[in-house]
RNA sequence: AGGACUAUAGCUCAGUUGGUUAGAGCGCUACCUUGACAUGGUAGAGGUCCCCAGUUCGAAUCUGGGUAGUCCUACCA
């Protein structure tokens, strides 16, 4: 073996192995473990959340696997409608062609090539990071199957009512010319003006004033409201005004929508751009006039002169022209909520279209009594509030988008604007008895890309045909995914899943927090502070993290200061650290919080705990290999204190693992390996082999029983930390393996260990603790008086007890080898004892004489320090047992337990008080 | 506006049903290349558990209020 860990070689070659061998398809067993991965966007690359988000996916299936469940981790890609077409209308734009040059199939086309070109890097990652995924059954939304099952439930659910078209204000984006759902907005602070207008009464005398925050669609008023008990409106009611620019008169209406409080009290009434506005349109019966186009331009509608204008120019022409007229009262700083498309990022218009909806509400019944009846559970559970509230208030889903990409709505329409929703054309006209010199077009919108995610669970495994696949493997055990795609995905999925099939879409669904940078900073392009997980696991040079981070970058200003950022973050770029520390890093910051920040510190921790891993399996290695490890059923074996501790602690950490997994606690799981992996099995199971394989006197039988040990329980752990560290688990596991007596092609589909509680030897744990006292007791006076590591001490046992005695018999080799002794002796009882630093484990009393060796005041000042210890936490003690309310109330158990305390830090304070008296009449 | 979450060592975070000497990793200090590992070993320093009040024999933990921060939902023209 190499001295220090190589990462690189090893992952590519094991996992070339398992995939080709087949390990990661389901491997039969009685019950069934499913995850379906959340299908990332096909054309995209995985991010360091989903870095995380698949670290812990292929935990969990690893574990289960091993656990001898049936497991399928279902893999597949999402089409991704909006953010694909936008790319390739970018690439095309940049030969000069637009989509409508190409025309949709060609176009379509184009979007098939590059998915082909560009799919490969998500897939790629998905291995590079060790995921266990079923590459056999890899499915795309736009499969045919997929794409049959969106057909059907589209039918289906248009047939039940539940789906309906219909026209009303949407979420329109002018750049990318199509609806989108509400969800897809972003409403953020931005600063900007509120405009004050006076609309002039018809008939003279006198006007009313407006506020506005977008001028241009006064053009588009229909009224202007007043609150009903507005005493300075009242005599207004029903009256017109004359609305400027447009020669139109309005009537002024009372609404009791209207804020009294707010600006002047009035406000312009414009149904068809403002969802507010359209509302209170439809209770008064007003007209709605539509003044844009589908560029946010002005169309026809609008007054002459403004016809054609982009919406921000008609904008400043408005306010100049409503100044000319002296119809200008005032302009204020105003901070409003502006909304933005977040993939076009442009300011979003609700705008007046047919569109193609489906009933929420209808559908949200069975889904929030599937969560409050409990047959899905959140964890952490406060997320069900966030899914009740949203699903409580839930509004229809525009479905329908005006994208060429995606799922072609199966709807066709004849001249006369008739419906017909069915799979074809041709069963559209057979179904309804079409002529065939009628006409039919087909709708030409495409379905929200999350339409067909929401039947995901179910698609994928053959939907709508009855497989073998959903009997065993659906409604699937774990949905793991970020909160910020509850409303989007989860809750989505759970109401299409109970409404087709009648039965949950998962049992579990695991929230857990988004990663931000080391600052706490939101992950993204345009702030230039991705990392790439592949990056952490093979490394970078500075030059080229720069490069990949301003690559793309329009804004040169934007480019420089990322550039700055970096170097400065990263002055020797990223080294590589490996995919098992990436992974481990991960889990260890598994824990309920929200925020995740993602510091560079810990993978390279986690780097240097696969190193000890590595150096640990070397040394078990070297003392094992080509020796007699007593594997043979009639070896004769001897165990040691140290063997049998070992094992205890090894089922304690396997009970804690098991726990900490069944709760999804990672950080937990992880920590728990990470201390008994290097704090008990490395530092201190290696060393206390080292005077039992290293002596020449010690028996046959005992140096076997001490291999044996090394032996099984590296064995063991490797199996119990394989789904967290898949690959060097698996490289030690296949040397290490047949020397423990196991055997098999992998590791990955060994059985996972399982606590034994007859294994926990609280006798064993108590001596080792014992042992540790005296070592560490030992080693403490030699730091502190600055005793050379290299220098051989004779020590004094006093005042012990019979327990101790014995435990000393049986452990002298062990001292003396780790806490370098020359030699330990008991003071006889009534016996002077020298002047010598001390050490206390209980009762018993360690001195080391100071002859020679010590420095008297460095003694006193280390006793000193420990007595004002004592005497600080005695203090406290006695304070609570001198209350009279603690004796009586505090339960007896208690009681005793600082009682007992009390005595022992009494005697214990008492020891070193006369230690020190000692020293000083030296 | 409504709601949620967070506040513990210099940094990133654990801390189960109230009873610990409040822990870990990284960083820091001193010493050490001893035959698995310097990506290491040994020892050590470092905390007003955000603030105030309450419940309790006892509060990092429970309750109320406050402060600071983060986020979600809705939205006033």
């Amino acid at each position: 073996m190499e001295k220090t860990f190589q990462p690189a070689d090893i992952e590519t070659r094991w996992y070339q192995e398992w995939e080709d061998k087949g390990y990661f398809a389901p491997q039969g067993g009685e019950e069934a473990y499913s995850i379906m991965i959340p299908p990332p966007n096909v054309t995209g690359s995985l991010h360091m959340g989903h870095g995380f988000q698949e670290a812990i996916m292929d935990a969990l299936i690893r574990y289960h696997r091993m656990l001898g469940y049936n497991t399928l981790w279902q893999v597949g890609t999402d089409h991704a409608g909006i953010a694909t077409q936008m790319v390739v209308e970018r690439q095309l734009e940049a030969e000069g062609v637009s989509r409508h040059d190409l025309g949709r199939e060609a176009f379509v086309e184009k979007v098939w090539e590059w998915k082909e070109q560009s799919g490969g890097t998500i897939t790629r990652q998905l291995r590079r990071l060790g995921s266990s995924l079923d590459w056999s059954r890899e499915r795309f939304t736009m499969d045919p199957g997929l794409s049959e099952a969106v057909q059907e439930v589209f039918i289906r659910l248009y047939r039940e009512g539940l789906i309906y078209r219909g026209q009303r204000l949407v979420n329109w984006d002018p750049v990318l010319h199509t609806a989108i759902s509400d969800l897809e907005v972003i409403s953020e602070e931005e600063q900007g003006h509120l405009w004050h207008f006076n609309y002039p009464l018809a008939g003279g005398e006198g006007h009313l004033t407006v506020a506005t925050t977008r001028p241009e669609t006064m053009l588009g008023d229909t009224a202007v409201a007043v609150h009903p008990e507005d005493e300075r409106y009242a005599h207004l009611i029903g009256r017109m005004v004359e609305l400027p620019l447009t020669g139109r008169e309005i009537p002024v209406i009372a609404d009791d929508y209207v804020d009294r409080e707010f600006g002047t009290g009035c406000v312009k009434i414009t149904p068809a751009h403002d969802f507010n506005d359209y509302e209170m349109g439809k209770r008064h019966g007003l007209p709605m006039i539509n003044i844009l186009d589908d560029d946010a331009g002005l169309n026809n509608d609008a007054p002459e002169a403004y016809r054609g204008m982009d919406r921000f120019d008609a904008r400043k022409k408005i306010v100049a022209d409503m100044e000319a007229l002296g119809l200008l009262d005032k302009v204020e700083d105003h901070t409003l909520k502006v909304p933005r498309g977040d993939r076009s990022g442009v300011v979003i218009e609700p705008y007046l279209t047919d569109q193609w909806y489906v009933d929420a509400r209808e559908l949200a019944k069975p889904a929030i009594a599937a969560v409050e009846n409990g047959d899905i559970q959140f964890v952490p559970k406060q997320w069900e509030n966030t899914y009740f509230a949203w699903m409580r208030d839930i509004q229809d889903w525009c479905i329908s988008r005006q994208l060429w990409w995606g799922h072609r709505i199966p709807a066709w329409y004849d001249d006369a604007g008739h419906i017909y929703v069915g799979p074809s054309e041709a069963a559209v006209r057979e179904e309804h008895q079409l002529a065939d010199e009628m006409t039919l077009r087909q709708d030409e919108d495409v379905l929200d890309t999350w339409f067909s995610s929401a039947l995901w669970t179910f698609s994928t495994l053959g939907w709508p045909e009855e497989t073998e696949e959903l009997k065993i493997f659906h409604p699937s055990s774990v949905l793991v995914t970020g909160f910020d795609i509850i409303f989007f995905w989860v809750a989505r999925m759970i109401m299409m899943t109970l409404h087709l099939r009648k039965e949950v879409p998962f049992h579990t669904v695991y929230v857990h927090g988004l990663v931000r940078d080391g600052e706490g900073q939101k992950m993204s392009k345009s702030k230039g502070n991705v990392i790439d997980p592949i990056d952490l696991i093979d490394g970078i040079d500075l030059e080229g993290l720069v490069a990949k981070r301003t690559a793309g970058m329009m804004q040169p200003k934007l480019a420089a200061k990322i550039d700055k950022a970096t170097r400065r973050q990263f002055p020797e770029g990223i080294a590589p650290f490996g995919t098992d520390a990436l992974r481990f890093t991960y889990f260890s910051l598994a824990s309920t919080g929200r925020d995740i920040k993602f510091d560079i510190g810990r993978i390279e921790g986690f780097r240097n705990f696969c190193n000890k891993i590595w150096n640990a399996a070397r040394y078990v290695l070297m003392n094992c290999e080509n020796e007699d490890c007593g594997i043979a059923q009639d070896a004769e074996v001897e165990l040691s204190l140290a063997d049998r501790w070992i094992n205890s602690k090894l089922q304690e950490t396997s009970a804690t693992v098991a726990r900490a997994v069944g709760n999804y606690r990672f950080d937990l799981a992880s920590q728990a390996l990470y201390e008994f992996i290097w704090n008990e099995y490395c530092d201190w199971y290696l060393e206390l082999s080292k005077p039992v394989l290293w002596d020449d006197h010690a028996s046959a039988a005992a140096k076997r029983g001490t291999r044996r040990t090394l032996i099984q329980v590296l064995e063991s752990w490797l199996r119990l930390l394989h789904p967290l560290m898949p690959f060097i688990t698996e490289e030690i596991w296949q040397t290490v393996a047949p020397m423990a007596g196991k055997s098999g092609p992998t590791i990955m589909l060994q059985p996972y260990p399982m606590a034994d509680e007859k294994g926990v030897d609280s006798a064993a744990n108590a001596d080792i603790e014992w042992l540790k006292g005296v070592i560490v007791g030992v080693r403490n006076i030699r730091g502190e008086m600055n005793i050379p590591p290299g220098k051989a001490l004779t020590v004094l046992f006093a005042n012990g007890d019979e327990r101790d005695k014995s435990r000393l018999e049986q452990n002298a080799p062990f001292l003396k080898k780790l806490a370098k002794l020359e030699d330990i002796q008991w003071l006889p009882a009534g016996g002077e004892a020298p002047v010598a630093a001390t050490a206390l484990v209980g009762e018993l009393e360690i001195l080391v004489p100071m002859a020679g060796l010590i420095d008297k005041e460095a003694e006193l000042a280390r006793l000193e320090r420990e007595t004002e210890k004592l005497a600080k936490d005695l203090a406290r003690i006695q304070g609570k047992l001198n209350n009279a309310a603690f004796v009586d109330k505090a339960p007896a158990t208690v009681v005793e337990k600082e009682r007992d305390k009390m005595q022992a830090q009494q005697q214990a304070l008492e020891k070193l008080q006369e230690q020190a008296q000692r020293i000083r009449q030296m």
